[in-house]
Parts: C-alpha cells; structure tokens; sequence
RNA sequence: GGCCCGUUCGUCUAAGGGUUAGGACACCACCCUUUCACGGUGGUGAUACGAGUUCGAAUCUCGUACGGGCUACCA
C-alpha cells in the first residue's frame, strides 16, 4: 500500500455548489497539499436521475476559479481512472455478490409497493420510520426468506432485485474520526442499507468503499451529514478489503444558515450568495447567485470558508492559500456546526481588497466598469484611480460607484445637498476658480487644493463650505475620495467643464 | 420515536484544571476627516442548567435541557 496521502473530494453533479460543498474540498486540498499527496475529484453520479446537465462543468469551473483544481497528473494520469461512478458501474456488481457469497449481504426481491407496506404497516408513535433491518429481513422476500431453488428461479427469470448488507446482531463498531475521536455504534440499530440497485448501479455505501479502495485513498473526509452511515462503511472494508487498510476518516461539522443546515433557499431569503459561482438550473431557470458575480475574490472566499470551523490557535485571521496549506491541521478543526455570517465575510473580502495590489484587481475592475457601459482607455488612469479608491470597496461590484465618475461625468448631481446653502457669492467663488484653475502651475492635489484655499479667503469665505459643492460638481455625490485628489485625476480639462457646468444647477 | 454529533459574547472563535475568560465581525461612543469610507481609542456583551471529581473546573465524569444531522433502490 502506497504510503503517500491520497484525498478525493466526490460531489454528485445535482446542481451547484454550496459553502459546505467548498469547505469539504478546501479542507481536503490543504490536507493534501501540506503533506505533499494527492487530491482528486471523482464525480459521484450513479443517480442517473437526478444528474443535473451541465452541473459537472459547473463543479470543475467552481474548483478552477477557487484555485482547488486536482492535478492534472493526478487526475487523469494516474492508473486509478475513470473519475465517473457511472463509467465504473461494471467493477460493482462483483463486490456485492462476493458479499451475498461469504453470507454478509442478500438478494431482496421486494416490490416498492411491498416497502410501502411494510413500513406503513410497522409504523407507530414509538417508531416514526421503520427500517428494512434484522427485526424485520424475515419477514420480507429475500434470499434469507426464500428457498435457493427460489432465489436462483428468480434470479434467472432477472426479477428486479438489490443487495442489501446483513447488519450483524448486537455487534459494537466502532472508529476513530480525527475530529472527533472514537464513536460508537450498535450494528443492530442500522438497517439494511442496499448496496447495489435494481438498475444495477451502486449505492454510495457501496461504490464509496470500492472506489476508495481500488483508487489508494489514504484519508476519507466529508460532512458530518455522512456519520450515521459510517457503521455500514467500516463493515464492508472489514468484509472486504480488511479494516487495515480502510481510510483514516474525518466528519467535518456542517455549515448552518439562519436556521439550520445552509440551503440553496436561505440565500434568496437572507439575500446572501450560497454558491460560490452563479449557477443557473437548466430544469427551472432558477438562478442561484455566487460570490463570484457578488464581488468576492476567490482569495477572501477561501479564507474565510477555511475559518469557518478552523483557527490555527493564534489571532491571525488573513491567511492566503500557501499560508493555509502550511498551518492547516485537522486536528484543529471544530466539532460543532458554525453558522455562516455574511457580514464577516464581506469583512474578509474588505481585507483582501485592501492589501491587494492594483495589479490583482485591474482585470476584475476593468471588465466590471466595461459591463456597466464605461469605457476605460487609460490604464495609467485606471491603475491611480484604483490605488486611490480600493480602501472604500468591500465588494468588486463597489469599484463601480467609487470609479465610474473619472471616466464619465455624473448624469446627475445631487443639487439638494447643495442648494439649501447656495448663493451668489459661492456661484462667484467657483467662477472665479474656474479661471484660476487655468493657471495653476503643476496639476496636483495639493497646489488645487493651496489655490482653492487661497480663493477662499480672498473671497471671505469657509474653505469648508465650498468642498461638498465641489465634490458634488466632480463626483454628483457625497462620496468618494478627497476631492483634490479626484481634481487631480480629472485633470484640468474634464474639471472645469464639470465646474462650468454644474454651476446653475444649484440655484 | 430511534440512533449519532454538538453546546464559551448576537455571530466566528481563543483559553487542552489555576487568566480581571482573550481576539475578530456586528453594534454603541469618542478621535481623525467640513463627503463617504479607511484608520485610531474606548465600551456593551459569553462559559445552557444541575450534580459529581478536585485545594481549585469553561476545561474531566454523569444527568437534564436545547440545537443539529441521519433514519430512501439520494448523495
């Protein structure tokens, strides 16, 4: 056995991917990469049913924007392929029969009428959902109940039927999860999971284990949801490829929404992207927003899904991916559930937009601004008016409101603001600074702002009651940067124009 | 109902028997700023409850309560 670390993260393509989703692959990658192993995705789909199209390139181009892409070497160069449950489906059957041959699982027969029954007939107030499990096995039609003369005619005749695992009597499993250490479990409490379908297609129980197997998995990490099938896991690597070489497991806590486990539809309620990309359903039109289209940089989206349930024990909050491959540690990771706060998650993005470089962020805003019908064709322009601005944007789509006005001039001016204070001898002041302006030395900041000043006295007036005016002549709002410095940018032309012509609005 | 997991400020969490129970988000106040933010300083605010072990418990044990998950021929 390979003595290397090899994890997998196995989502079924059903249609996006949530926080919780994310998380499980981000952990998985950081184990992986810290110890220098290997991290795989394998595609969980053998619910033909509920395959959603599209939604595995969906999965693929979430992990690349997230930077949690497999190796390529990994995923398509090893000898452990195809990635697919569906493209596995023959290698199943033969592990199931070999479980019906040495008397751990059996052939059941039943018609889902004859589940229904049973389960109406067996229910009580003491007992909500009965189970198919050892109390009740004899008393369905199975390779237990019926006669071999009976089981092989059915066989033959290819009667619709699955493998179900024979739970044990009374049997105490039990393993060790790395978060939580050991958990107990009564096998009789569990029921006879199926193993293997009517359409002939593996449950998860069984194409897990398999799978894990035939491809060295060293570690099995997923969500806490997984725990109470975990006795069924642990039996069928006992029976059949040995205890010892079963995979080091991990359950790692959900990710709640405002009330309970986070779901799809908890975003639309709370008005907070679930996925980490937009996706759309191709069934029902649905949209479901992503971080992505909501502003956040895949470095802020790491971050803060990798402190939802785990700390490195110091105050450090600000971890870039290196960072958190280095200190990532699984005993670290908490146990209970974390509910998701977006507050601090746009908090986390402020951060990474505030200690980005203008080069990290110049693409994502110069696509951003041309989207929203503003044309950028100065870069130099661009890179200042970044730098400048980036301080006040918590989210990508921010750069919008805090820049669009150096490349075009406001539509409108917020003249209430201004009015109530207005009056001729401010109209003369911005007049005369107008022609002023035309002769100021070196265009900067600071010399617009000693001029402005200067004018201001010379007119007898506050400096302070002549900015918000300006700002609102430059920018049409109360917002933005300091105003000589937005001057500055503007550049002489473009803000005597505004000046000339925002000064008979305010009357 | 049964089984499993969990429980420290509103939220994310630190403190693995001895701390005035620490930090961050949010909130409030003040400072900076005659815009909006950033930033700075300070403040409100938590060990679910009850027993036990111990000189000493947020920390160990048990019980109770509460929360969550699972209980499909879905993953």
């Amino acid at each position: 056995m390979s003595k290397k670390v090899r994890v997998r993260f196995a989502p079924s393509p059903t249609g996006g991917l949530h926080l919780g989703g994310v998380r499980t692959v981000l952990y998985n990658y950081l184990f992986a990469k810290k110890y220098g192993g290997d991290f795989l995705v394998r595609i969980e789909d053998t619910d033909q049913s509920r395959y959603v199209a599209g939604a595995e390139e969906y999965i693929f181009e979430t992990l690349k924007w997230c930077g949690l892409e497999p190796d390529e070497s990994v995923q398509h160069g090893g000898e452990y392929g195809p990635y697919r449950q569906s493209e596995r489906k023959a290698s199943y059957r033969q592990y199931a029969e070999k479980l019906v041959n040495d008397g751990h699982a059996y052939y059941a027969f039943d018609t889902t009428e004859e589940l229904e029954k049973m389960r109406h007939d067996l229910k009580s107030a003491e007992n909500h959902s009965p189970q198919y499990d050892h109390t009740v096995r004899l008393k369905m039609r199975n390779s237990l109940t019926l006669s071999p003369e009976e089981v092989n005619t059915l066989l033959k005749l290819e009667t619709r039927h699955v493998i179900r695992i024979k739970m044990p009597d009374h049997e105490n499993i039990s393993f060790i999860d790395m978060i939580r250490g050991e958990v107990h479990f009564d096998s009789s409490l569990v029921d006879d999971k199926v193993l293997l379908k009517a359409d002939g297609m593996p449950t998860y129980h069984l194409a897990v284990v398999v799978d894990d197997y035939l491809m060295k998995i060293s570690h099995a990490f997923r969500g806490e949801e997984w725990l109470p099938s975990a006795p069924v896991h642990i039996l069928l690597w006992k029976y059949l490829f040995g205890l010892e070489n079963m995979p080091k497991w991990a359950h790692f806590p959900l990710i709640l929404g405002p009330n309970g486990k986070l779901s799809k539809r908890d975003g639309a309620k709370f008005g907070f992207p679930v996925f980490a990309m937009n996706w759309t359903d191709p069934k029902t039109n649905e949209l479901t927003e992503g971080f992505k289209e909501k502003g956040f940089l895949p470095e802020a989206f790491i971050n803060l899904l990798a402190l939802l349930g785990w700390n490195d024990g110091t105050e450090q909050e600000i971890f870039s991916k290196e960072e958190l491959i280095q200190k990532f540690s699984m005993e670290r990771v908490h146990s209970a559930g974390a509910k998701f706060d977006y507050e601090k998650a746009k908090w986390f993005n402020h951060e990474w937009i505030k200690q980005s470089g203008v080069g990290g962020l110049e693409s994502g805003v110069k696509t951003l601004l041309v989207q929203n019908d503003i044309t950028v064709n100065n870069d130099a322009l661009l890179h200042k008016v970044i730098e400048l601005v980036k301080d006040r944007c918590v989210l990508l789509s921010d750069f919008v409101n805090q820049s669009s006005f150096f490349f075009k001039a406001p539509e409108t001016l917020d003249v209430d603001a201004v009015k109530p204070k207005w009056n001729d001898d401010k109209k003369n002041f911005f007049i005369a600074y107008s022609e002023k302006l035309q002769s100021v030395g070196e265009w900067n900041a600071l010399a617009l702002e000693n001029s402005f000043k200067e004018l201001a006295v010379e007119k007898a007036i506050k400096p302070g009651e002549l900015q918000l005016p300006f700002r609102i002549m430059l920018v049409g709002g109360k917002f933005g940067p300091p105003v000589f410095n937005i001057a500055e940018l503007l550049g002489k032309e473009e803000t005597t124009a505004r000046i000339n012509k925002a000064i008979n609005l305010f009357v």
